[in-house]
DNA sequence: AAGTCAATCCCATAAATGGGTGATTTTTAA
DNA sequence: TTAAAAATCACCCATTTATGGGATTGACTT
């Protein structure tokens, strides 16, 4: 039984909605709240799994809502309640700490796949959320692991080390000699002032 | 049009798939490799607007072609390739560029449809993938490590190897002997499914 | 033309590691 | 209170790694 709870302010819509997820088999909605005033109480005595939260409510909007519940309750998923398809809001509503959003637009079904997927480990959004999701998490340190100065063939080994590669993996891999492949480490080594395999793959990712 | 090149080592697939992309509308397969050796003059001839990547390619894998590929040309979109749902290496090869990916269990509809999807600034993935994005992009993944189950003492220890000790060093450390490292170790790697020392850091650095 | 550097290769040895099997004691949980 | 899990230790064997040395080729710089 996934048990839900609602933020919305628009009564005619709260109360479908609360109709909807008790109509439906496997679900109940244990709260449902017009603002967030008591959010942490309210939630605290319905202990809901997951919590539909409108993005545009008035005065304290839904995004500060997420960051709310995120701080109080660990294990509450946050699925976003939006008219507009909004990138910009569902981005910050994400980073805030939701795993995903539903229009208000969709159907029944839509939105009880949504919460269902979202229980199950899913993150329900559109594919541009997604992929504006993608390249923020992409676009990450611009290597610090350069100020070591290893050359190209270097840093490809160094790479593969810390895909868990053997000497021999990696001779094969570069169709190259394992004498070879230990010059090559033995300068990964020096350059990075280690002396084992772990120790220059727990630098590497450390770094770049 | 969308410009599509492939890089699959299986023949037969490498050629079904030709075939499905120059028999869609608006598609054109326009360049088709068997691997990565010449993968960068071979796109600069081609000029493909995305790339459809194997992941499991011999030797150099689809996750180091990924970086390869964004590393030489901005451009272009890469769409993962696998047969098995497998999170980690592809949320590796997001990590690494790529903006979605596709199961070779998927339908001719289902191929081009993630190809336009890409194209059209969509991120084709599964729910799971999804959250898994969401999460480190939200940088408090409360799973992590522990998912794997370590007990207090394997956990010391891999925070150990991580720093780089030897067998030796952490026998000094807790003051037990290296028999019982080995143990711990070899218990370690079980729930870890690792099998060296590097490959334990990478996961641990890379988790928790 | 001389020098530097990356990349390639080889030899040899000692230490460290990974895999397997088996065992005892203590702690924890059912 | 019994069973399971954790922590401890030992032995064997094959492979891998680390470390030391030395060497050649080609490309690029000066």
């Amino acid at each position: 039984m996934i048990k839900v709870a609602i933020v919305e302010d628009n009564n005619t819509l709260r109360n479908s909605l609360t109709k909807l997820l008790n109509q439906t088999e496997g679900m109940q909605c244990v709260a449902s709240l017009p603002n967030l005033l008591n959010v942490v109480s309210d939630l605290r005595k319905s202990q809901p799994d997951i919590v539909l939260m409108d993005i545009g409510l008035p005065n304290i909007s839904g995004i500060e809502g997420v960051r709310t519940v995120k701080e109080n309750f660990d294990n509450i998923q946050v699925l976003m309640f939006t008219v507009f398809d909004d990138d910009e809001k569902i981005f910050e509503a994400i980073q805030a700490g939701a795993c995903g959003y539903l229009l208000k637009k969709s159907s029944p079904e839509e939105i009880t796949d949504a919460i269902v997927s979202l229980y199950q480990g899913g993150a329900p959004m559109s594919a541009s959320i997604a992929r504006k999701v993608i390249h923020s998490f992409q676009q990450s340190s611009p290597s610090g692991l350069s100020e070591y100065q290893l050359t190209t063939r270097e840093n490809e080994i160094l790479y593969s080390l810390v895909e868990g590669l053997s000497y021999k993996k990696l001779a094969e891999k570069y169709f190259i000699s394992i004498s070879t492949i230990r010059t090559h480490i033995k300068h990964i080594y020096e350059k990075l002032h280690v002396h084992s395999k772990a120790q220059a793959v727990a630098k590497a990712l450390k770094k770049g």
